[in-house]
RNA sequence: GGUCCCUUCGUCUAUCGGUUAGGACGCCAGGUUUUCAACCUGGAAAGAGGGGUUCGAUUCCCCUAGGGACUGCCA
């Protein structure tokens, strides 16, 4: 079965007529890992036979969203298209060797064959298997179909394990459509071989394909690559997965905030495991990834879970990256807002150790900082307002003096003046904290008062405080 | 219809014949508390059903049920 002595090279085959949906990313996913956990090569075909259906800016968004997550592939992808003609001569192979054969049925014959089939529980013969040479008619289109074998066909799959079928239950299946074209699972097998694949890890909407495609890859004496067929991604209700609930385009989880290693991390741990470990760093990934660990049984999409892993990625995350990150949805929040002002940039870096702790995405992240940035002055109304009911504004008043008179400016100081105002006040924390907060932050989530206004800065802090006084009063 | 694959807490999973069936997310309760979150502690929560094999089955085999894939001159 395998040649474990050669190097290890996997592929990620996708046919440009969509975008890249998640399952196809996790099992871009495994195959990069595989090649990447050995020295190995990640090699990337575009399946690009069906011309109808392949369209070139589908191509893109697959090779976007692929580079987007980080899987980083070697050469340049292949166009299976571009071989056809290395196709049509394995076909000659084939026919050659007595395994292929010209059949002059038309797809009507073949419906009907195959209905007569059906109908004895076994899989199309085509009449034209046996004929000799000299039957065949002069100027009629003809397919090339493969000559399927009576024996049973074992795949030995590494998820699936050994997986046997009765040879009457695969068709003489055409290798070359009447217009010469190639047919998929001739392709495959093709460059497949060509392209020294010795790990195909695909979904196992393909394992009936393995068992097809293992029939020509005997037939023409090569050998198999080790098959391991991963189940699908079904939809939080269990269903196959849809539009409506996740088979979305990678891109579309970008645009939810979430980290290509975060959306990596939580693909992994769909359908694979290694024992308890939740998180993986890439390097302990390639370093432990293996095949012995996926999972048989197919695994639902759970964004609570896909968020919790985006989470812990957030917190491990390079500030000054999530600050490029989050720029944008910060925009989105505040507008006309400059982030590529030193002002923006210094407050957010200083709190980004924080808040980055408080967030599961970057959606999330830049409305935990929306405080640090938010227009001025800040408008309170209905509920935002009461902490600024009473004598609030008079005790506001009383705090910005010793606040503005504070020699140093950072957390620890500012922390102890509050409780020393508190205490010359003798009223507890929640009197003073809950107009001071909502004077700075209007409301917005934010973390610890004195960390809120050591990064919004003395000057900010006073204004900010200076503005409620005012209309308070 | 036929062939093949799958089945442990709600979800992702550990277990590779002997465990009080473990972890994670979510959920519930409590704690912390200056908002929101984070965090800490505790809790509820699972082997689809039925037969075997075995001293002993979640684990091996069979059947049933329920999911899924394939069954093209698509990929």
């Amino acid at each position: 079965m395998q040649n474990t002595t050669q190097p290890i090279v996997t592929r990620f085959a996708p046919s440009p007529t969509g975008y890249l949906h998640i399952g196809g990313a996790r099992t871009a996913l495994f195959n990069w890992l595989l090649a990447r956990g050995a020295g190995g090569k990640f090699l990337l075909r575009i399946e690009d036979t069906d011309r109808q259906r392949s369209t070139e800016d589908a191509t893109r968004a697959i090779l976007d969203g692929l580079t987007w997550l980080g899987l980083d592939w070697d050469g340049a992808p292949v166009s299976q298209n571009a071989n056809v003609r290395r196709h049509a001569e394995v076909v000659d192979e084939l026919l050659a060797k007595g395994r292929a054969f010209r059949c002059y049925m038309t797809e009507e014959d073949a419906a009907a064959e195959r209905q007569v089939a059906f109908s004895e529980g076994r899989a199309l013969r085509s009449p034209w298997r046996d004929r000799p040479g000299s039957e065949t008619p002069a100027d009629t289109p003809f397919t090339v179909r493969f000559r399927a074998g009576d024996d049973d066909i074992i795949v030995e799959d590494a998820v699936q394990g050994d997986v046997r079928w009765k040879g009457k239950e695969f068709d003489d299946l055409v290798l070359l459509r009447s217009d010469g074209t190639p047919t998929y699972n001739l392709a495959v097998v093709a460059d497949d071989h060509d392209m020294g694949i010795t790990h195909i890890v695909r979904g196992d909407d393909h394992l009936v394909n393995a068992a097809r495609q293992a029939q020509i890859y005997d037939a023409l004496g090569w050998q198999r690559p080790v098959f391991a067929h991963v189940p699908l991604i079904h939809g939080p209700d269990g269903k196959k997965l849809s539009k409506r609930h996740g088979a979305l385009g990678i891109e579309a989880y970008r645009d939810l905030g979430y980290l290509p290693e975060g959306l990596r991390n939580y693909l992994l741990r769909l359908g694979w495991s290694h024992g308890d470990q939740e998180y993986f760093t890439d390097a302990e990934a390639q370093a432990v990834f293996s095949l012995s660990g996926l999972n048989k049984a197919p695994g639902r999409l759970d964004f609570d879970k896909m968020a919790s892993v985006n989470a812990h990625h957030m917190k491990l995350a390079d500030n000054a990256r999530l600050l490029e990150l989050v720029s944008p949805w910060c925009e989105k929040l505040a507008e006309g807002l400059d982030t590529g002002s030193t002002a923006f940039r210094a407050r957010l870096l200083a709190a980004m150790d924080v808040l980055k702790t408080r967030a599961s995405t970057l959606a999330e992240l830049a409305e935990q900082a929306y405080f640090l940035f938010r227009p001025v002055p800040i408008v309170l109304e209905g509920k935002a307002a009461k902490p600024l009911n009473g004598d609030a504004p008079e005790l506001l008043a009383r705090l910005l003096p010793r606040l503005e008179a504070l020699p140093h400016w950072a957390s620890a100081p500012l922390h102890a003046e509050l409780e020393a105002f508190t205490e010359a006040e003798s009223i507890g924390f929640g009197k003073i904290g809950a107009p001071l907060r909502a004077a700075l932050t209007g409301g917005a989530p934010a973390p610890d008062l004195s960390l809120v206004m050591e990064w919004l800065g003395r000057d900010e802090v006073l204004r900010r405080m200076a503005d409620q006084i005012k209309t308070g009063v």
